[in-house]
DNA sequence: ACTCATAAAGTCATCAGATGACTTTATGAG
DNA sequence: CTCATAAAGTCATCTGATGACTTTATGAGT
């Protein structure tokens, strides 16, 4: 156990900036002191100041001209890029994906074409089934099945949000090596096309929420081990 | 018109090194070499280096741990902030929206407390019914019952993700003054909450989707129209 | 007075060197 | 072989200096 952050003041001075930003001490467009002036407010260098004031004009809040100043763009987190990454536990993902999958395979059941269905079943013969070997890999090729269905949804919101969720979990899983995800079922996968070449979204609801659930319980008994 | 870039070093190489970990010229958790190497490598000074490295550790795609070196924490774009917003259609953001409710509205039935029930009731009764007047105001009311059900779920991921949507949802409506929306119907929400009470997340499913139509198909009037 | 080229001042961009703090590895006594 | 300790490696931070660019002040010429 030990300190959330031993030692960084560039972050503490992020914080200390961003807040201020936040709480409207400067407008936008408004300038802001001097990386001088900012390093005594703040007590840290100015190679320290740098750093913060960089972290934020990556992330929307400032912008700097070089020779003028630095300068406000935004002073809320509106607009705020989602992020959540570590925050949110791996099984909230998985539930938030599986919420996608859900929608997405009955949309697609609604607005298939015979096209769409064939394509599905030639992507998840690819995908085969798993032989014992690399899990992380066999997980990223059967993320690609399921992206093709929310895909094939044709909701851009959900393709992204799905994209995001992919890589978020692929990494996550990569990093932990969970070593007790089960398979996810073969048979399932298949009852998920057949559901949707009939056109029925609640056989597609089914479908996906017969498949998900082994993968959260497994996940639950990660989570208390 | 001018250069998009025409000083800034320090970005140059925060693209390069973000580069090289897309390109997986390191593994997840490979240490990088140590910033005297990656300075002398881009021929930057260390301080440009720092201020790079920052920008990718606030982006998660790195990490440093003070005294041992910099390290891989993510090598696709998992910690990409998600935008959208622009090429999503608001019919695609209900939709998604709407993956989400039923998802939640299922969990929330499943892991609720009377407390969660008599919450969501005072709610509903504080947004109240349409009263002709601002709509963009109510619209916005109900964005609230509604997040309330999505934080009864307590999955951190879609409390997340729905902020992102209500501030896009209600951007849009506000720019967009979608006179012909019809006012969500109040049965349907005091059913939603019914059907949470009972514990069924079925009820709770198809309670949704039945506030929900309306809405939708008034979209693609406005789609059409 | 007014215009406008030029100088001066202000500010960010970048570099170089040094010190401190922390982690990892090598060493050697027991 | 174990384990305390020393040594080496690396990030964190500070200080000082120079260059590049922008803004403001200056003043000669009209």
């Amino acid at each position: 156990m030990r300190a959330i952050s031993r030692t960084n003041l560039a972050d503490d001075a992020v914080e200390a900036i961003r807040s201020d930003i936040l709480g409207k001490r400067w407008a936008v467009g408004e300038k802001l002191p001097n990386e001088a002036a900012l390093s005594a407010m703040l007590s840290v260098s100015r190679g320290t100041v740098r750093e913060a004031v960089r972290v934020l004009v990556s992330q929307g809040y400032l912008e700097t001209r070089q020779g003028s100043g630095t300068y406000v763009r935004a002073t809320s987190d509106a607009g705020r890029p989602l992020t959540m990454a570590r925050r949110a536990s791996l099984r909230d993902q998985f539930e938030a994906r599986l919420a996608l999958d859900v929608e997405a395979a009955r949309l697609t059941a609604v607005r298939k074409s015979p096209e769409t269905v064939a394509e599905l079943r030639r992507l998840l013969a690819e995908r085969g089934s798993y032989d014992g070997g690399d899990q992380a890999g066999f997980i990223e090729r059967d993320l690609a099945f399921h992206k093709a269905v929310i895909a094939a949804s044709g909701n851009r919101a959900m393709i992204e949000i799905y994209d995001f969720f992919s890589a978020s979990i692929a990494d996550t899983i990569a990093a932990t090596l969970g070593k007790d995800i089960p398979e996810p079922d073969m048979q399932a996968h298949a009852d998920i096309v057949d559901a949707i070449e009939t056109g029925d979204p609640d056989r597609a609801d089914a479908a996906v929420r017969r498949f998900m659930g082994p993968v959260l319980a497994a996940l639950d008994r990660m989570i208390l081990s």
